[in-house]
DNA sequence: GCCGTTTAGTTTGTAACGCAAACTCACAAC
DNA sequence: GTTGTGAGTTTGCGTTACAAACTAAACGGC
């Protein structure tokens, strides 16, 4: 099946390609995690991902500006007990920039473990 | 259902802490790309991997100096008609990174469309 | 009222990283 | 000999991730 093994080392170089080009904004493992977590609860305040996923403050803040200024999670500022309580939610575009990232990196995974 | 319900979060969490402490060494969408090469090519030369993955040749030299670095890649440099031939291939190492960073990232992929 | 503490985030400083342009080196052609 | 080409490497720079330091508000104790 010499036409076929061409074949499949041209579909390897195209999902390899299309790793190389995948999303940074949800490649970051942390990022990553975050929009996760809210594809799967829809909604989670600050101290409840920083205990989650056990990352600083400092860069649990900075990550989700990110994936704010790309308007993939929004942010809705309130306040409970007197206290201040941020909680975030994903978008549509977010939702749509995980799914497609999350199937790009699913047939990336997916390999054949060894060459024929 | 209770009490699976927290179970189900408990292992949410845990496999996005996972992903959170995946090796950075072969997350990097480029040297993803590699290790996925070799590990079904098991050796390769710079210029084919050049063509196959469409990166720059500075890009590529890096990436590779840092697999080699990290003991992920073995480098081989020889002459062919004269003209410098440098190949790669994966060391175990590599291979045992490269497995373990893709059973991880399988479970993290691999979510519940949404909660219950 | 004032002072220390706690909670909730944000800003800042820095070390590391990814990338491509520029460079090196060796051969080939003319 | 110089012009060009192929094969990598080094350098320089913009960007990023991260945590330490900071800000701000509320809550005791006294």
């Amino acid at each position: 099946m010499a036409a076929t093994k061409e074949k499949k080392d041209a579909a390897l170089a195209d999902t390899l390609r299309q790793v190389i080009d995948v999303d940074r904004l949800v490649h970051d493992p942390v990022r990553y995690a975050l929009l996760a977590y809210l594809h799967v609860v829809a909604r989670a305040d600050f101290t409840f991902l920083l205990q989650q996923l056990g990352v600083s403050r400092g860069n649990l803040s900075s990550h989700m500006a990110k994936l704010e200024a790309a308007g993939y999670v929004a942010v809705e500022k309130t306040f409970v007990d007197n206290r201040p309580n941020t909680t975030y939610a994903v978008t549509a575009a977010g939702r749509k920039a995980f799914r497609v990232y999350r199937s790009h990196m699913m047939q990336a995974i997916d390999l054949p473990d060894t060459h024929e």
